[in-house]
DNA sequence: TTATTTTTATGCGAAACAGTAAGAAAAGAC
DNA sequence: GTCTTTTCTTACTGTTTCGCATAAAAATAA
């Protein structure tokens, strides 16, 4: 739709947009908005300044695009996760274990999560971006609802429990593990939080 | 100890150190550490720039000093939160409560967490401010497991149960609401987001 | 070849920034 | 009153920043 295989007319560009676009989010992810000057993404993209100016706009736009990619990225990841059927422990381990990849990456492998720990600190100066990334957690939270709902439906949860409160531990303690990996927390500890949360959420494995 | 109640010799200083430093704080608190100049700490204290290089030194320096304000700040509001009797419940209750009027303070009323919100975001950059944020976080950590392993000295804990699977549950959730705060989630929603966790950990409550 | 279109490259300008130097001001000490 | 000490005030330096203006380069169209 939005492609145009056909041979453009002027110069041809020198640079690929989406590799861009990636590369920017990387450079955001690492250092925070206020932290990265136009320069630092035109060296990390090979594009100069006028040329970022001319695809992209101007730093805010550069940043609320990162912003949507990195929720591309993530829902590409998890979106099958979510859908993919099995038990409700076997659902929580493979979203989490999906989530910690994700925050796990990165040249330091502990850069957490874009929206929280890049886009939130710029929420209370900025309300846009706020309002990006809180509708980006949301989209997590009605993952995690369905997921939940689905399991009350095929009867694995006990009669009393509210699946909407399960729902909102399940969610908040993956908000948790972003804040953890961003501090430094390695694999193992943050595997010991998913492990606690699950059995919590789903009762103690059965020993195998 | 440190502070000389003796009439000083100089000309005497026109700011109180104690207010600067926590307007100081509040300034990072809402802007990160990035998006505040030296004229905007200069502004908010009343304090010329040189007056505030030779109190505090550089940024660096005011923004550590900021981190480790804060952390003061927070610990005389939860140490005796954490340290008062009665059930986990109304230990949890107490503990949850006041961290909302925590995260929930500031002028726009969602500043969440310094070090998660604004000091994480500096994590990858900087693993000093790394450093002094996880150690702040893991603070929280063991007030938790002491909490819990107290109910469970206590006999208030089912006998299969790991008290501190318990203690990292509740600590994660702790931190998602502060990431939620700052998103801009009112109360009410957070507030669900703590009954639903207290609920997991101690069983629901018996209606009143 | 010549014109047109699109992108890249160079570089400018005004503002903001961190940090410091030098001197004026306000207090006590003598 | 004069000296000494501490702080405040003004001003400066060099750098970085954003955003854009202008011109060169590389492609197609005619």
């Amino acid at each position: 739709m939005t492609d145009t295989p056909t041979k453009r007319r002027g110069r041809p560009r020198a640079y690929d947009p989406e590799a861009a676009i990636n590369q920017v989010t990387d450079v955001f992810w690492n250092n925070g908005y206020e932290g990265v000057s136009l320069d630092d993404l035109s060296a990390a993209t090979g594009m100069n300044r006028p040329s970022l100016y001319n695809a992209f706009g101007d730093k805010r736009a550069l940043f609320q695009m990162a912003m949507e990619r990195y929720q591309q990225r993530a829902r590409e990841t998890m979106r099958e996760r979510f859908l993919r059927g099995g038990t409700l422990r076997e659902g929580l381990e493979r979203i989490y274990d999906a989530a910690l990849d994700f925050y796990l990456s990165g040249d330091l492998g502990q850069r957490g999560c874009f929206l929280i720990n890049v886009g939130l600190t710029e929420a209370v100066a900025d309300p846009t971006i706020r309002d990006t990334a809180a509708s980006g957690l949301h989209e997590l939270d009605r993952g995690f609802e369905r997921l939940v709902q689905r399991a009350q439906a095929a009867g694995e949860l006990a009669p009393g429990v509210d699946p909407l409160a399960l729902a909102k531990v399940a969610s908040g303690i993956l908000n948790a593990l972003a804040v953890r990996a961003r501090a430094g927390e390695d694999r193992a500890q943050l595997q010991a939080m998913i492990t606690a949360t699950i059995d919590l959420i789903c009762g103690p494995q059965a020993s195998e």
